[in-house]
DNA sequence: TTGTACGCGTTATCAA
DNA sequence: TTGATAACGCGTACAA
């Protein structure tokens, strides 16, 4: 019981025994155990964490940012790949359940009655990430997507762009949400034309950014900008464009979304909206946190917002 | 105990019974706890990862195809991202070993003293990735990062450049065997100059390609070609050259390394070494399944290879 | 400041 | 096939 509190700090002990005990435990290569610790505590050191893919600069740089904030805090992160599969994403809670963690971390709202109910029942703290929810019974850092891709299309419009085309892959909520501001902000001004939406299911990439882009000008050749769900394919649209001697931005103007690291140096440099992922993985790790300390948070939502980078594709 | 073993399908339960408890179990929503598991039976279901960091796509892939073999074995990886730092290394090891893991897969071989001790002594597997050693004592699957600089920079040689210079970052050991390589091959050919020598311990990034490309150019304009550490270096430098109006190839040759998506689409095509990040990640957690069955193995080296991908920039 | 008794939720072991 | 008992290694609560 003595080592147990001199190696925890617990400032009860003798400091030269503890100094001894420090000693002893080093040379013996001693590492308490944490499945007892937790065991005997009922408290775990785990935070679940569900995301759709790591292969994504969004979401890796959303798991270091989370990382970064709770590993300095003694706490480990629990990965959960959900390939963006609902199936999938439940069978990964149930797995992390096991754990007993003491926060959640979860990508966006559209899991399964199932899962939300495993998780409301569980009454485990959890934080949802990336989009936002005006449901005031739920935790969430992130941003408005809908209202984001409104705000490229009315810059767009106001560079007097008219045919402009959605270019979107993975058929995510995320990008659903994209691509309904979309569809808002042009049917606001009596300008959409469903011919020049362009939604796959297939795994968003460069080269698939290229293909489809490719596509629609073959077949609209009067398109003169094109919003793409992501800055991957929108890349991949920039390359292909210089291999068909499409000018980007005088013939067409190409805006991306969540500015990567390289958005800001291809080119011509992508305008791009840029998401604070980074921001968000931190602030939910934070709220989470606090959470798990019992304290009161208030608002349960915050709005990170977003922000049109201009530069020279569009 | 009943229950325990009919929810483990130990097979010694009446299948009627059994039911009834799985039945019974589900309407409870019982999830058996992993930490009384771990303690009561002294094996624990996690395998400790440890990568320099999440936001390259060459440790995303890796660790993803790691996660892809090992969850459905009911294996949970613990993620410890060393930030390449050593120090941090050794306190993220030190953390895992508290939670008792089967199985260590481990980023290269320059690690402490201690953190080789540390992982000596535990008695846990340990299969380390990316790169390979000839002492037989460890367990690895990689390539040799020396040999494929060599392969690049004799390529480049066959081609007729004779002024070939090396960009890195970083500064980890994989870039170092590069660059090792890169000498070697040249030295061998009386052509090496260290002045076309640029490696900077700055984290790698396209914006930083870019700007080493530029000053490269800018003091040794009779350079033929690039030999890059990585691909978002090589990716930086062609958009640079695009602005500088740098013809790639002919001006200059561009190779990158690793071969990363977007490296087969851009704009030209870039010449690059693959190394089989996905094969790595997934040899490595088979083999780590084995040695964690007490199985042996052999050969404990694994050399995945490398292939130069010659496209358009070289 | 140190020590004792007990329990955390599960499994190993042996008995019924 | 099922059940009872004793661990596993620690922390909580209380006593010394």
């Amino acid at each position: 019981m003595t080592v147990s509190r001199a190696l925890r700090q617990t400032g009860q002990v003798n400091p030269e025994l503890t100094d001894k005990i420090r000693r002893v435990a080093e040379q013996l290569n001693y590492i308490p155990d944490q499945a007892a610790q937790a065991l005997a505590s009922s408290k775990s050191a785990f935070v679940g964490v569900l995301i759709p893919t790591l292969t994504n600069t969004v979401f890796a740089d959303l798991l270091e940012a989370v990382h970064n904030i709770l590993f300095p805090q003694g706490i480990q992160i629990l990965i959960g790949n959900t390939h963006y599969s609902p199936e999938q994403e439940e069978r990964l809670l149930r797995n992390f359940l096991s754990y007993r963690p003491s926060g959640l971390i979860v990508t966006g709202f559209d899991q399964y009655r199932e899962t939300q109910k495993m998780i409301n029942s569980s009454g485990i703290p959890c934080v949802h990430v990336m989009e936002i929810s005006d449901d005031d019974s739920v935790y969430c850092v992130g941003l408005s997507n809908t209202e984001a891709a409104q705000g490229v299309v009315n810059y767009l419009l106001a560079k007097n762009r008219r045919r402009i085309a959605f270019i979107g892959a993975q058929n995510d909520s995320r990008t659903l949400q994209r691509l309904e501001g979309y569809r808002t902000a042009l049917a606001n001004n009596d300008l959409l034309d469903s011919a020049l939406e362009c939604n796959v299911p297939t795994q968003t990439s460069v080269g698939l950014g290229g293909e489809l882009f490719r596509e629609m000008m073959a077949h609209y050749s009067d398109v003169d900008a094109v919003f793409f769900s992501n800055d991957d394919l929108a890349q991949g649209a920039m390359f292909e464009a210089l291999r068909l001697g499409i000018r980007i931005p005088d013939d067409v103007a190409i805006i991306g979304f969540n500015d990567i690291e390289q958005s800001a140096h291809s080119a011509p440099r992508m305008t791009t909206v840029h998401t604070p992922r980074t921001e968000i993985g931190t602030q939910a790790a934070k709220m989470l946190l606090n959470l798990m300390q019992g304290k009161t948070i208030s608002p349960r939502s915050i709005n990170v917002g977003f922000e049109l980078i201009v530069r020279e594709s569009a």
